[in-house]
Formats: structure tokens, sequence, C-alpha cells
RNA sequence: GUGGGUGUAGCUCAGUUGGUUAGAGCACCGGAUUGUGGUUCCGGGUGUCGUGGGUUCGAGUCCCAUUACCCACCCCA
């Protein structure tokens, strides 16, 4: 078959086969952070260009050549989000949402947009399960967050991830360690490999987390941004990690952690994955002091993260992670002649308003045929309904899986008998999940 | 943006030193008395061999280009 077109490039379909999962995974997650007290926010999958460039940074790389930007008919220049924080910091300014109760708690289910060349775990249009906290400088907020990203990840039964953390201090002592890196990788420049050379004038820091053996033998003995934290970043950071320590989180400390994002501030985590390929990041996050600044807004100290949902999903597949049992047709009914047909229609559409799923042949087949398409539904029950059954009012309802059937009517109790067999299933289906996540 | 790998049916893949009408399994659709699915039997190919050139009497097969996907660099979620 020649298709005129087909799904843009690193983008991705979710088919009905899956798409349960991914609702699991949504609400789930959702569901999470309420009881942290975040509520969700909604903003537009597009903003003004000069949102992007002056939030994320008009040196990164993001920004610089990954940008979806495009100008709309009234000739403004428009870009698909990249990221969520920026839009989120907007929206909180321009609803005045910092008026309000401080700190203010959003999480938000969104698509992002970067043009990068596609691989294992990286898309063009990604989904990101962000949250943020805009309004509290205290260290206590950094482990709560850090917290809520673990939670996330562990109520959903994820395994084999690790908590990294570094402190990349605020513009002050990262301005003196700037410095002091730029110095020590300077005496060795000759060394470093040519994309390093580059770094080491835009952003030395890029260099401490290069891959290639000769930089990462020379970054080894460089100078620690630990080392070089002036006494309230020092202080902050103890603090953040005495409270992950009181909350029995564990972590590593990872000093080439840095931010591809320059509104990072003092802490900045990441939760890496054993089961992602190149791509292992699913969660990255950190404190942003001076961002609702940067957007013309008051000093907000706030900070938050994301966890790439793709990332997430092929953790959760690649583990064997358990997932609620996709949705069933509770019962379908396979009439036979014009007047079952159209008795069945009606039955099924009461039913169907009162919460039962419940089918009834759309394709005018036979019985066999629709027999089998009963059971490719996975549907729990079958009614075959003719001329008989129109005459008694009462008809077999046969149980697909063992086989046996037993007489029902053809009234409103068929509604009660349905639902209540419904409603059992899905506690059953409820406790063995629940079960085998506090296994795994 | 730079590399490496791979493109034959919806899926997994065969396809001989280049040779006639491109195959298998699974899946899908229909049928085996208009009253019962899963197992069985019969029937159906649903394909521009990624695309475009070239070599050749002849190309799924050889050469070139291109494109898409996968993987890695870079960057990030």
């Amino acid at each position: 078959m020649e298709l005129i077109t087909k799904a843009i490039r690193g983008t991705q379909d979710v088919l009905p086969a899956d798409s349960h999962k991914w609702q699991y995974m949504e609400q789930t997650a959702l569901a999470i952070a309420r009881d942290y007290g975040y509520r969700e926010l909604r903003t537009p999958v597009f903003e003004h260009t000069e949102l992007f460039q002056r939030g994320v940074g008009e040196t990164t790389d993001v920004v610089q050549k990954e940008m979806y930007t495009f100008k709309d008919k009234g000739d403004r220049s428009i870009t698909l989000r990249p990221e969520g924080t920026a839009g989120a910091a907007r929206c909180l300014l321009e609803h005045s949402l910092h008026n309000g109760a401080l700190p203010q708690k959003v999480v938000y289910v969104t698509s992002c947009y970067r043009y990068e060349k596609p691989q294992a775990g990286r898309l063009r249009e990604f989904h990101q399960f962000g949250a943020e906290c805009f309004g509290t400088a205290a260290p206590q907020a950094d482990a709560e967050v850090i917290s809520l990203a673990r939670a996330v990840l562990t109520g959903l039964g994820v395994t084999g991830v690790t908590l990294h953390i570094n402190s990349i201090g605020c513009p002050t002592c990262r301005a003196e360690y700037h410095k002091a890196l730029k110095s020590y990788f300077a005496t060795r420049e000759e060394e470093l490999c040519d994309t390093c050379k580059d770094r080491l004038g835009r952003n030395p820091m890029r260099i401490l987390d290069c891959k290639s053996p000769v930089c990462k033998a020379i970054a080894a003995d460089a100078p620690v941004m630990l080392d070089h934290l002036c006494d309230d970043c020092a202080a902050h950071f103890d603090e953040v990690r005495a409270c992950l320590d009181a909350a029995e989180i564990p972590y590593e400390l990872d000093t080439g952690i840095v931010r591809g994002l320059d509104y990072y501030t003092r802490t900045v985590f990441e939760f890496v994955s054993d089961a992602l390929g190149a791509q292992a990041v699913v969660c990255g996050g950190g404190r942003y002091d001076g961002l609702i600044e940067e957007l013309g807004g008051p000093h907000l100290p706030s900070l938050g993260f994301a966890i790439g949902l793709e990332r997430l999903m092929l953790i959760l597949e690649a583990k064997g992670v358990p997932f609620p049992e996709p949705p069933r047709c509770e019962v379908y009914f396979a009439p036979m002649g014009n007047a079952a047909v159209r008795a069945c229609f009606g039955i099924v559409t009461r039913l169907r308003e009162g919460g039962v799923s419940a089918e009834c042949d759309i394709a005018g087949r036979g019985l066999k045929a629709q027999m089998k398409y009963a059971d490719k539904l996975g549907a729990r029950y079958t009614i075959v309904v003719g001329d008989n059954e129109l005459e008694t009012g009462r008809a077999q309802l046969k149980d697909m899986e063992t086989g046996t059937t037993e007489e029902v009517a053809l009234d409103d109790s068929l509604y009660t008998t349905l639902y209540n067999k419904s409603l059992d299933r899905q506690l059953a289906g409820m406790a063995d999940l629940f079960g085998s996540v506090m296994e795994g």
C-alpha cells in the first residue's frame, strides 16, 4: 500500500492496544503528585519565542538549534515548547499566582518539541510529566521535590534507577568556579577533544561530562564545583542532603551533572535508569532561583523536575512492570434477524448509559462470525438473541472463558447482574495489581 | 549536524552464481445447514521487493544516489 505520507520523523503513535498503559502511567503520577499538594496546570503548546530565549537561555543547544520556531500569519515568532518550565513560569506570572499562597505547587503532563536526531529514548515530539514548586528557597523544598519524583517512579513499580545530585551554586560562586575551571583546562587545552576545546570558551562545565577518554582523564583532576560553593550555597546543599538522609532517600553525589538549561542554580539532580540505552536519564530537574526574575517577575526562588514519559514507558516495559488489564467488553450481543438487531441495539444503549461496557453487531455478520469477533474483543459474556428470546424475554448468558451459560431476563435486571459481575472483577484486578507492585 | 547498521505482505522472516508468474509461518477476511467463539478443515495475498537512476537480453539479487527506521556521538526528558 502506497501511503501519501507517514508520521513525522521522531514522532510516535500510541495505539489502542497501548493507550490504557499511558492512561495508567499519567493518572498514577498525577495522583501521587496530588498527595504532595500539587495541582494540575495546563498551558498552551506554543508560546512567544522570546519566552524560551530568555527562560531557557540564548546559549543553550535547545534554543540555538533545537526549537520548532515559525512565524504565524500575524508575523509573530512562535515556538512549540521545548520544555515545560518556562511556560509554567510565564503562566504563574501572568495570573499572579505568586500573590497567592506560597509555595505554589503545580504539575503537568505535556508534549514537548525539539528538533533533534531521533534515537532510542529521544524523540522530536516527546511527553513530560513535570512538577514545579514556586516561591521557596528552603532546602526542604528541594528534598520534597526530589521525594516526589522518586515517589512517582517507585509508585509505578520502577526499579533500577539511581538518584544523582549535585549543586552548581549560585551565579556568584559559579562565576568563580568557571574561572578556576577555565584556567585548569587551559593548561591542558591541546589534549582536549575538538568539541571540548570549543566548550572551554563557552561553558567549561560541559567538559566535565565529555565521554572521550582523554577528556575524562583530564576532567578527573579538575576542580570540583562543590569545593567552590559560597557559604550559603554550601549550607543549602548540606541541608538538602540531610533531608534526603532523614527521608531515607538514597543518592549518589555526582559532580559531573551539568544541566543544559541556563536557568538552573544550586541543586540539580537526575534519576538514571539501567534499562535505557545512551539516553538513560528518565528524570531531570533542579532549582532555578533566577528564572522568575529573568522573565520580568519578582525574585521568586523555585525548583522543579520533569520525567520523560516515553523513557519511563520504555523502562516499565523493559522491567516487565505490571499494568492494569486493558479494558474489555463486558457483554457482546449477537442478534439474529432484524427485529433482534433493533432490540439488542436498544438494550446495549441502556447498558452503556449505566456504565456497562456492552457491544452488539454493527457489521451485519452471521452468528459464527459474531462469536469470533466477540472472542477477539475479549468479551466476558455473550448473549445470542433471536426470535425465541424476543418472544420469551429470556436468553442464555454465556461465560466466554468457561463456556458455561446461565439464563437471564432481557430486562432491567440484566443491568444489575452485569454491573455486579464487572465490579467484582475490577476489585479483584486492583487487588492483584496492588499486590504485585508491593512485591516488586 | 557527524558516524555505523538495516529496508521483501499487517508482523517475523526465506528468496540459489542475476533467470520465467515473489514465498513461508503468524495475523486478517470469508466459508464448512441462519442457534454459539478458542482447536480443526477449505478458500482468499492483502506486495511499486523503501524510492530514483545505472549495468544487463534479464535485477528482489550487482553499482550509485536518495529517503525512512534503528543505534551511537552531541544534547536532554
